[in-house]
Parts: C-alpha cells; sequence; structure tokens
DNA sequence: CTGAAAGCGCTTACAG
DNA sequence: CTGAAAGCGCTTACAG
C-alpha cells in the first residue's frame, strides 16, 4: 500500500549509459546527431530500466505550442446540431490547455461548399499542428486533403466517414447501425402486418451519404430477419424547403389513418423529425409511431409530448470532445490511437432525455 | 488567428505588485505569513492580470503525491457488475497518472459487511487524499464516514447514494427514473389490457434500495399517467439461493401462457435477468417482452438471441472514471464540482450494443 | 557527435 | 512577515 515508488528520470538513464542527459534527450525524440552505437546503448538501458518520460515536466520545458483547427457547419438555427460538437471541441479544449494548445475554430454555413473549401484552404495556408474536419463535402474535401497529408498534419473527421483520406480517426456513428435502431423500435411497437414510412426530408444540395446509409439500415433489418412479407416499407422523399410538398404527400399517405389505429410507424432520417410531429399532432395522428434523430429543442418537445416515440442521439458533443482528445493523444501522448471510433447509439425517450442534454 | 498570447506568470505579479514570488505563492495558497496588507495588494494584481498559475509548473516543482483509495465490490463471477467500475477506475488514472496521482483500490466480497467495514477503517488509517466508495452497507458507511469527515478527507459515492454524509458528490444513476424507462419500454411494445410482472431477484441479506426505487419508479410510470385500469402489474419476489422457488414460482404464473400471445411483459429489476431469460426460453416463452439491467455476459447473450428485448445500462465503467476524475478536479484543479452526477440511463438492444461493451 | 549550462514556471526550505 | 536561491525533470542552444 505505501508509495515508496520513485521515478527513473532522465539524468539516471544518462549516468547509467555513461552519458549526458542531453544525449539521451536526443535519442528519445530521435533528433539524430547520436553516435549509432550510442543510440543502441541508450535505447537498451532505457528499455531496462524502464524509462518513461514526465510528459510535465517535458511540456514544461520544451515551450512548444499546439495550434489546432477545427472546420464544421455553423450551429446557426437551421442548424442547430451542429452547436454541440462546438461545445465539445472546448471541452477539450480546456481539459488540455495547460499543455500548450490552442484551437482556431473555423465554421461554415451548411449548404456553402464554397465557403467550406476555401475555409479548408486556409486552414491548410496555417500550418497547424493538428486538424478537425466535419467532411460534408467530399469533393471538397478530396482536394484539399492531399495538402494536409503532405505536411504531416494529421486529419480527424467528424461526424461523417469518407473512406481513403488518410485521415488519423474517424469520430462518430456507423448510420447503418443506427438504421438497424430504428427498426427494432418500430417493429417492437406494431403488430403484424404494419405499415410503417421512411421519409428522408432533405434539402435542394442531397447527397448526403448519412441519409442513404440509415434506410439502408433501416430495411436491412426487416430484410434480414423479420418476415419482410408481413409488413409494408414505402419511402417518402421530402424537399423541406417546399413546405407544400410535405403537407400534401403526408396527407396522401397517412390521411386516412383511422384514430385508435396503432399499427403504423413513420422513421424520419434525420433530425428534421419534429416537422412530422409538427404535422401528425395537428391531424390528431399522435397516436403513430415515430421515430427520428437528435435532440434539437423542437424534437425534445415533441418527444415530451409522445407524439414523437424515440429519439435516437449522436452524441454531438461527444463527438467534438473525442475528436480533439484523439488529436492530444496522437501529438502530445504518443498514443497509438484508433482508426474508428464509433460512438454509441443512444435511444432517447422522455423518461431518459435528462441525462443526455446538458452534457 | 496568430497565438502571439503570452501566458502572464507569477513572476510578472511579484514584479507588479513589488514582492517576491515566493510571497506571491504563498497568498495563492494562503499559507498565511503574508502581511495582510501585501495581500491584498497581490490578490488585487492577480485578478488585474487575470494570473492563472501554470498547473504543470506547479506539480512538476511540488513534489506531492496524491494517495487516492477505492472500496468498492469484488468484480468475481456472481458480481460481473463490478469489474467494470474497476476498469473505469484504471482508466482514469492512465489519464492522470502524470500529476503524482496513485490509487490503492480496496474490494470485499459484495455480501460481507464485516469485510466492508474492515476494509473502509484499514483506509481512513492509512489517511488517503481522496477516497472513491461504493456505500453498499449504509450502517456501516454512516458509522465510519465521519472519520473521513474529520480528516478533511473527501469523499465520493458511486453507485449507491447515501443522504447526509458529507460526501463531495455522488456518481451513478437516478433508480427511480430507470425504472420509469423500463415501464416506457414495455408499455411501448404491448397493447391494451397487458399483464407485467414485476421479478425481484434477492440474496438473503436484501435491503438493496435501489431495487425498491426501480420498482417505485416503474409502477409510478402506469399510476401516474398510463391508465393503470388497462394493466395487471404484479410483484414476484424471489430468492437468487433458491432455484426451486424461482421455477415453481415462474411455472405457477407464467406456465399458462400460449403461444403467440404478445401480451405479456416481465421487468427483472436487477441484473440477474438472464434467470428469467433462460427459464422462458426453456419453456418457449421467448416471445414473452423482457427488460432487465446491466450488461453482464450472459444477459448479452440472450440480448443477442432476443429474448430479452432490453437492457437497461448503469455505464459502470464510466462511473469508476468520473468518481476519480471528480477528486482529481477537486483536489488539484480546484474546480467546482457538481454533487449529483447522474449518468444516462442508456437503453440498449441487441442492435446497438457493440457501442456499449469494451467502453 | 557530445556535454555543460541555462531555462521552463512554480514551490520549498532557509535566513533574516 | 519577506526575499534569494535551489530544485522539480526535461529541453534547448551553444561550444567544442
Amino acid at each position: 500500500m505505501e508509495n515508496n515508488f520513485t521515478r527513473v528520470k532522465i539524468s539516471d538513464v544518462a549516468q547509467k549509459a555513461g552519458v549526458s542527459s542531453g544525449t539521451v534527450d536526443r535519442v528519445i525524440h530521435n533528433r539524430g546527431e547520436v553516435a549509432i552505437k550510442t543510440r543502441e546503448k541508450v535505447l537498451k538501458i532505457i528499455r531496462e530500466m524502464n524509462y518513461e518520460p514526465d510528459i510535465l515536466a517535458s511540456t514544461l520545458a520544451s515551450k512548444k505550442n499546439y495550434r489546432f483547427a477545427s472546420l464544421i457547419p455553423e450551429g446557426d438555427e437551421a442548424n442547430l446540431f451542429w452547436k454541440s460538437p462546438a461545445e465539445g471541441l472546448e471541452q477539450a479544449l480546456n481539459e488540455i490547455k495547460h499543455f500548450g494548445i490552442t484551437i482556431d475554430q473555423h465554421f461554415f454555413p451548411y449548404f456553402d461548399r464554397n465557403a467550406f473549401r476555401k475555409e479548408l484552404l486556409t486552414i491548410a495556408e496555417s500550418k497547424p499542428s493538428g486538424v478537425v474536419i466535419a467532411p460534408v463535402f467530399s469533393e471538397q474535401t478530396k482536394e484539399i486533403l492531399p495538402k494536409f497529408n503532405q505536411l504531416g498534419i494529421p486529419v480527424v473527421f467528424l461526424n461523417t466517414q469518407i473512406e481513403n483520406q488518410n485521415n488519423i480517426a474517424f469520430v462518430g456513428q456507423e448510420p447503418g447501425r443506427s438504421g438497424m435502431v430504428a427498426a427494432k423500435l418500430l417493429n417492437y411497437g406494431l403488430v403484424q402486418n404494419a405499415e410503417i414510412f421512411i421519409i428522408n426530408i432533405i434539402s435542394q444540395l442531397g447527397g448526403n451519404s448519412h441519409i442513404l446509409n440509415r434506410e439502408k439500415g433501416f430495411r436491412d433489418y426487416f430484410a434480414l430477419s423479420h418476415n419482410p412479407s408481413h409488413l409494408k416499407l414505402k419511402t417518402i422523399n421530402i424537399n423541406v424547403q417546399e413546405p407544400e410538398t410535405l403537407e400534401s404527400v403526408l396527407t396522401q399517405n397517412l390521411g386516412g389513418t383511422e384514430s385508435g389505429c396503432r399499427n403504423k410507424g413513420i422513421f424520419v432520417t434525420n433530425s428534421k423529425v419534429f416537422h412530422i410531429a409538427q404535422w401528425l399532432e395537428k391531424n390528431n395522428l399522435s397516436f403513430i409511431k415515430l421515430v427520428g434523430y437528435d435532440l434539437l429543442e423542437q424534437n425534445q418537445e415533441y418527444l415530451k409530448k409522445g407524439t414523437i416515440d424515440f429519439l435516437i442521439s449522436q452524441q454531438p458533443r461527444e463527438q467534438g470532445y473525442k475528436s480533439i482528445m484523439t488529436l492530444f493523444n496522437h501529438l502530445l501522448m504518443k498514443k497509438q490511437i484508433n482508426k474508428d471510433q464509433f460512438l454509441p447509439i443512444d435511444i432517447i425517450t422522455k423518461e431518459n432525455i435528462d441525462f443526455y442534454i446538458n452534457h
């Protein structure tokens, strides 16, 4: 129980190896200018003595500063989801700022690929120590990412994955899986011969692979193991910018539902689920099972009223937090990091939501 | 975007105040031996210059070591739940050990209140800097906790809360709420006139307030808002030590269930839910809806087979992690900490479980 | 290729 | 009550 443990320090290694601590330091950090024989001897002693550098002393002495940069969508009113990752970035910064870390936070309007591209170029020019980006636009990302690779700047992808880009990590959810979770929740709440609608509420620019993968996961669930003959699945695509379309499409598909029919379900593949909840409520159809994504305030409201049955959360705040910590562990702590950092697919109800908001 | 920011250091404050940095240090740490006038002047300058001490330099210079102690149940085979908090403690230790922190981990057999008491006394005698305990036995806790209070040793409660014990924080779940979540899940999956069983699988020593609170929350859900007339609720208490009781009680209550009747549900108020799952499977009653607690391996297995529909997780690993971090933030970082740190009530299904295990 | 010395920002005896 | 000096473990020029 007693703590008589005394750390082995660089001077112990130096003494035992018959060199100065400067030389040991050069070996540890591969700074060259060491005779190969000396180098090997020192490495041997380090292993033997089980030497581990004191990270505190190290950061204090090397007045090195780390400038991280982040690029994510603006968390404005039309796009509240993106407020949370920014908070997570801040929280991480707070925990590690005494290691000399700063973060330049950059933002772009969610639909503006030119702004995205421009900001990313600006970041590349500023040559930060590490970068976190939400690669919403895959084409622009693929164009500019080589610059970071050439400069040896590690990049972490947040929320969206793009394959083969040499990013050191992806922090986010597995979208197909979250679709399966949604399917499970609807299937569990409905009986045989149910009618289920998949509603994609998308904007003009489209092309969000998230949404496609979520729908795929959802359909896979039924296709793989749950008697697809026993239910009707129908996909509806709606453009957010056209509220009249939303109105007419919903009326057409769900208008005739008899009161008391609890055997219909709706899966909205993104955070726009509150639009559907609103319509259901207006038409006294709140009993239809409804599952969607993300804890936007509007969604929370309908969840608490019971119009939305379940929300799937992506832990957006945690995404921001983990992205920065990944850079920190990679760059400062020299730790091995996981390439895929999948966050839990949290199932949120009226009853447990309190524990998922405000951190 | 540029980082021209230079930190104000203790010598800057000292110079501006016309004193030595030793004096500033005495003021900062309330070590006394400073004239009241000097003290006030220094404090004023500190505020003006917005001085914040460099925690790295501070811990390096003060060769202070912090010895934390923990006391939780053994995570043996009969009690797998408790493996996870220990892992969380370890993980936290890994992240902060370079601040000179060590943890003496103590354990006791889950049902042994004497062992608990003895270990807690041992810890008190060793006078650690801070303590994390799972106060499973409230009487013994209440007896010994004053010793820690007298010594000014901060105590964090993990998993179980006991009121009015001057613990600086509680890290765990709100048990009543988790009962409500279970109720929601069963209610959502069943139709009117359902029959629901609450099964408490307890050991001879009993008295676990968790279980009572969970049942209460479960019943409250139906009592408060969900037409209690439309369902039958029945509580069954079973002693784990008597498998024949389990067998006969279950046969008596559920034996006659017709195949295909999807309108029965069971809520098991703790991690022993796998016993019920096993019985259901043996009797071809897997279609009965089943909800329980904790990701024990046996439970995971039945969840994956679909016999258990939902498991509620207490984030046991996170409980360990957060407890240590709370001591760290309180003692080293001098941060304000939250007295109640409620962890999310995670809803786990076959589809999302992968993201909740192995951290 | 190597070592001696100064310094990172703070804390700790010690002397007065 | 206060200051000057040494030291925490590592890194960084500099001299050779």
